[in-house]
DNA sequence: TATTGTTATACTCTATAACTATA
DNA sequence: TATAGTTATAGAGTATAACAATA
């Protein structure tokens, strides 16, 4: 048993006053998410949300969603990547990849190119128009963070993100 | 066009050595993600897909997922509730609340109870069994996420909420 | 007309088992 | 036998259009 001090006794004592929703009351801000507010989990999904909804907008254009950029990227910043390294790399699974560069290969984005030795594997490589469109959707993603994060200062995006590394380490607790 | 000082030139200079990937190298540490670490929604997914997935486990002896729970809980603390400003709540569409509710009613976990004065709506209210659960729930969440953020201080907890909030309205900008 | 909840549908992401061809 | 990539499939989350009942 983790020792749990903040636990907060839920629902039973944070619902002193239930808080009497009317039938034609549709303000979201008058919900009580009291009990919800007290995990960080719950923050993260709802900016990530925003995060993630903004990105798709950014990449609309160039006609790719997150994967097919993250792909894109890593595929161009490291050429010669095998599909099982990009995968764990962009911690998915190697079935859901395939569809991923079937989709960057069918527009020409990238090339799957057999590997001398060993012949089981792809090289991945991106193609002229990949590089391009990759510079293109890297600089719209920029400006799209640096657009979304512009009420946050250095400090605080360090912070953030040196808390999002250590959550991401720490599952590899037991 | 927004100023975007801290754009990356991306891969086109991030490359400056293309990195040799070697064919029997699984090492996924050596993939090069330069470029997407720059970005803050990388290490946002990452992290989220952690904490998402511990979550997950954590509810699994509750048989109930991040969205059962989070309905759970908002209906439990708001009694009368309806579930379009649960929907609203919780950021989804109508249509999407109502296989989450149909579950959570087949289980007896919760009510629809027919609103007197608009026989258009249903007030969601929780039941015992419901309430019971929703209080195990919260409980081995808040233990979960203290044990996930054990390596995180008060302030770090803190900076991080208050970032994650300013990032979910950033998504009120023009 | 507008709104509440609903159905139907489709797309994306995710996860697993099983296959092929190589090693 | 083990690995790389693939196929097939199923579960979840998300989004939109259209409907019935009601306002």
């Amino acid at each position: 048993m983790p020792s749990s001090k903040n636990v907060l006794q839920s629902s039973g004592d944070v619902m002193k006053k239930p808080m009497e929703i009317q039938p034609t009351n549709n303000d979201v801000t008058r919900v009580n998410d009291a009990t919800l507010r007290q995990f960080l989990g719950y923050h993260m999904k709802r900016a990530f949300n925003v995060v993630q909804a903004d990105l798709l907008r950014t990449l609309k254009p160039f006609e790719l969603r997150m994967l097919t950029y993250t792909a894109l990227v890593l595929i161009t910043d490291n050429p010669g990547l095998r599909q099982s390294q990009l995968a764990a790399a962009m911690d998915i699974e190697r079935p859901n990849l395939v569809v991923i560069l079937d989709e960057l290969e069918r527009r020409e984005l990238i090339l799957r190119e057999r590997v001398p030795t060993d012949r089981r594997a792809y090289a991945l490589a991106p193609t002229l128009a990949g590089r391009q469109l990759c510079d293109k959707a890297v600089a719209a993603v920029t400006a799209h963070e640096n657009r979304l994060l512009e009420h946050l200062d250095q400090d605080a995006r360090a912070a953030v993100e040196a808390a999002m590394k250590l959550i991401e380490k720490g599952a590899g607790r037991g």
